[in-house]
DNA sequence: GCCAACGTTGGC
DNA sequence: GCCAACGTTGGC
């Protein structure tokens, strides 16, 4: 099993909103990245789990814990020219976007800043407080998955 | 709202 | 294949 954090933003779709799906599962659509289109396609597996993250909003930071519930799959929204994620250079026959299922866990029990996560040395090393980083889906090692389940 | 950092596009 | 221009992300 691995882990992985995942980007959202609360004003779009929170992890509040996650809870609230029927069976608190979500098609994970819209990324328009390679790179994570790459993990979700071909890395991300069933029973992974995965930090929610908060981002651009008052206080971005990580609010929950969810699981993949479906592995890679073709994004719909890709073909649909309504969606606002439409990318018209996503053949059917060879889609260019995938997603994965994520299922609500449960929520931290305090929301833990991106303020504080930079401030650990323990994960100086991690993705997300690298500067700069706009990657909206990321792996998380075990070590530091279990060292910031430790802050809560 | 600002703006730095980054990814993508497209002309050459 | 280079790289400038452009669009987006996301913290602040």
């Amino acid at each position: 099993m691995r882990y992985w954090l995942m980007k959202t933003e609360p004003g779009e779709f929170g992890i509040d909103d996650l809870a609230k799906r029927p069976r608190k599962t979500e098609p994970w659509d819209g990324v328009r990245n390679y790179q994570a289109r790459n993990m979700m396609r071909d890395e991300m597996k069933k029973g992974d789990r995965v930090f929610i993250y908060h981002s651009n909003c008052e206080a971005p930071g990580i609010v929950g814990i969810a699981g993949i519930v479906r592995e890679g799959y073709p994004d719909p929204t890709a073909f649909d020219p309504e969606d606002r994620h439409y990318d018209p250079k996503s053949d059917p026959a060879n889609p260019r976007w995938y997603l994965v299922d994520v299922k609500f866990e449960r929520k931290l029990r305090r929301t833990i800043p991106l303020t504080e996560l930079k401030a650990q040395a323990a994960l100086e090393g991690m993705a997300l407080v690298r500067r700069g980083n706009r990657l909206s889906v990321m792996p998380v090692s075990e070590r530091e998955w279990k060292y910031i389940l430790s802050l809560e």
